[in-house]
DNA sequence: ATTCAGAGTGAGTACTCACTCATTATTATA
DNA sequence: TATAATAATGAGTGAGTACTCACTCTGAAT
């Protein structure tokens, strides 16, 4: 296991234990389950495996997280806290507005920003992906999360910056979805699907920010 | 269950085991497997949840299926060949050519095709999605068929219409890539996300299309 | 020195899992 | 109608499952 994991596994347990101290095997443990999780599926893997591989015995496991369940909500639900924590900043637009004047330089920054979070909680992302379609706690927090936070949120910028005549009159959440896309599939592939390949970033973001801004201009080149 | 996913199964476990007759109860397993995988997962699915919901009895899965993975890619796998049937015929490109004189009238004719593919196979698709990650039988069939095949032979449609002067000359890798993000991004909103939305299917190809041929325009309008 | 709280243990629990097999039912052919 | 072949059954199997619990150990407070 890489060393930069251990880095933000510690502050990702204190981020729902508050004030309660977390313990070496703890770490150990959800680092385990992690890494397990994300190589195999949630429910491909047994507890005893985790325990197994984190030096620990089974019940320490269950005396830390009362089911495998739980472990796995411990897990994932800070993450997706942290996925969403861009846009639930105050006064959102406002900050945006004052900040970016072109819709290109909010497009590029979000672009940028959330490239980095995808690389460094690669592992968690995988497990959350694969497990919300299945677990109605992960389903009811990313409804919650990204559908009423983020997608209405960046709804409101995308209708700001067409009230402005900056990009076409199209329904916001096309557009929304279309640029979600268009990062989300970058996010994908260099991340998952092909990540051993040598990637040219400041290229693919450049092609992909002049992408979405020809794609969304008023005037048809043709 | 509804009706027109009977119309299918038939056919599509014939295209394995060709020659062999298929029996009614054979139908009820898959038509039952498929439900329940797409419902819970691979992993979280007991042999015998599938034989109750067939009305079989467990042994007789195992009579036609040596395993629960077996069961799994006699699924999974003539969808997956049907997925990328489209881009394997004779002579792709110069049938292309001939059919298609512009780049948007190609997008356009894949982005209708494939998306009824979608709709009609949705449910073995999700569990295709899911399983590829952790399975490698299907991890080596996806990379051989949609790796090699498709994303190679659009590369060369992509390579054709810049020499033509129709698009950017931008890496044909990256070009795919955002065009596919965005039909899958679609597909993905379309019927697993949101599949209850009311969609105007029609507006949102339009634009769709308008995005992605303005995205790779040779003239930038800003 | 004694008590106490909580981390850690690992054998044990009831139960579920994928898979087997001897037996019976159904069908096709003669 | 008799025979062969295949389809279907469901109780049975051992390995494995998530989880429990009585217990030990450690370190700090009294």
């Amino acid at each position: 296991m890489p060393d930069h994991v251990e880095q933000w596994l510690a502050e990702l347990l204190r981020l729902n234990d508050e004030e309660e101290k977390v313990t070496e095997k703890q770490i150990k443990i959800v680092q385990a389950a992690v890494e397990i999780f994300a190589e195999k599926g949630y429910s491909a893997t047994s507890t005893s495996e985790i325990a197994q591989k984190a030096g620990v015995a089974e019940g320490t496991i269950f005396r830390h997280y009362k089911t495998k369940q739980n472990l796995l909500l411990a897990i994932v639900s800070p993450i997706m806290e942290k996925l969403v924590a861009p846009f639930v900043i105050r006064n959102f637009q406002e900050v945006l507005n004052v900040q970016y004047e072109r819709f290109e330089d909010f497009m590029r920054a979000m672009l940028i920003n959330r490239l980095a979070f995808t690389r460094k909680y690669a592992p968690v992302l995988k497990v959350m992906i694969h497990e919300i379609p299945f677990n109605p706690d992960l389903q009811a927090q990313f409804m919650e999360h990204v559908s009423t936070n983020v997608v209405e949120r960046v709804r409101r910028i995308v209708v700001h910056f067409q009230a402005q005549g900056q990009i076409i009159e199209a329904p916001a959440d096309s557009i929304v979805r279309m640029c979600a896309s268009t990062i989300v599939g970058y996010a994908v592939t260099r991340y998952f699907l092909a990540p051993e390949r040598d990637w040219n970033d400041d290229e693919e973001i450049d092609l992909m920010i002049r992408f979405m801004m020809n794609g969304l201009s008023l005037n048809p080149v043709r």
